[in-house]
DNA sequence: GTGGTCTAGACCACT
DNA sequence: GTGGTCTAGACCACC
């Protein structure tokens, strides 16, 4: 089995093949240069339309997260050079920001949201050490 | 000025709009209890429809975070419990999830994030200079 | 004291004043023939505008529930024929039908509203024997 | 034919959609997992504006009771859990103390009330009659 | 003055 | 094909 998405989520379901695909590569469990599914093999396991399934490697691709071999298959990027980094600064910081304000409204106090992401990175995949 | 609201995002502007009340409030530049501009006053302002700004104010008045009198205007809830905070945790949790995978991918590491994170925290409202 | 609304429902506010009276002339906690407070009286004490008092009463009036003798004030109506029967009959049976599809899209078992039912008749206002 | 609504009623359409849909499903008239007519259809059938239904299917979608899969249409949810039984017992409560409220000042006897109920209950799509 | 409802018609994203 | 968003402009109910 591979990949499971909700059809009933609000989130489109090419995205959240996206986003599975990369919280696995970032887990690790995707390792770099390991072949991914054929996007006819994906549709009929996972019933869904190959369009769809299409639509989210090639947006990975875009992003430089996967490249596509043709004839070949399509492989999890070996290395990629970051993207301007005050670039990733600003987005971290926006989404980080996201988290904190939803964290208010939900009643969360900050120090838990900074406790929960330290227990989460000292568990990420099991034992995966970043980069 | 009041909100900015980028109108080519993919994200729907009334959901900006949201975002950005909910972000003030939780910054403390909207105390609870004080009153929002009134749904004609903003959508002059911004130069946006009525409409879009009347389904943001009735979005946050039903997760609770303002509060419509008839004939008055709106207002920032003066205080609410927080839902079930079982339900909270796995939110939260997912949020950071997804912001650990996208660090990942923009090639910055965990631990910058979590420093991030507290450098947030620290100078939340303090010295905050809104965007 | 006497009466008490909540400005920030969505029903009107002159309109929980009208179910108010109502549900206390129901209950008899106002005898018929009784006299109601002064709209500038209710005014004063509910620190609400005149004009909304004046419109529930106006109300209650046209519905023959209450009386305006001029200069003496305003009264509990001795006795009201009912309207038609077969009105009442059809109206009853739209909000008891109301009330089933809500209680099974909440969950709860018929036998169990028809319980509640006879309870609430039971303990109506304490001892107080309906008609 | 599908709904009918009133477009002079004072409570507005796209409430009585909801309430009509609602009631559809308590009777079972529409079965969970059932598809509901799509908005366009709907909207030419009644002869009102597309945004209207529209109005009335998000609401319903936000109650929980119907779930929107992109782009194949709306269905009926399979099966939910009561929210909390607490907040449903109260609710019940004040709706059937207006249910008696109401009858008494039509001159109905309680015990009609009850019986009526229970008349309900037992033809409540067995042999329903719907409107 | 306030927000709530409805219409007409346009454009877009998803499957 | 589906629903989601946005605009323009109208009317109404409430306070």
């Amino acid at each position: 089995m591979w990949l499971t998405v909700d059809p009933r989520s609000s989130t489109p379901m090419y995205q959240q093949i996206i986003a599975d695909v990369k919280e696995r590569i970032a887990k690790d469990i995707l390792a770099p240069g390991s072949r991914l599914p054929s996007i006819r093999e994906l549709a009929v396991d996972m019933t869904i339309n190959p369009n769809t399934i299409a639509k989210a490697y090639q947006e990975l691709e875009r992003e430089g997260v996967i490249e596509v071999v043709r004839g070949k298959g399509t492989f999890v990027t070996e290395k990629r050079e970051g993207p301007s980094p005050a670039a990733s600064a600003a987005d971290l910081r926006e989404l980080l920001t996201k988290v904190l304000v939803e964290a208010h409204h939900k009643g969360v106090a900050f120090a838990d949201v900074s406790r929960e992401l330290e227990d989460l990175i000292l568990h990420w995949s099991g034992s995966a050490t970043d980069e």
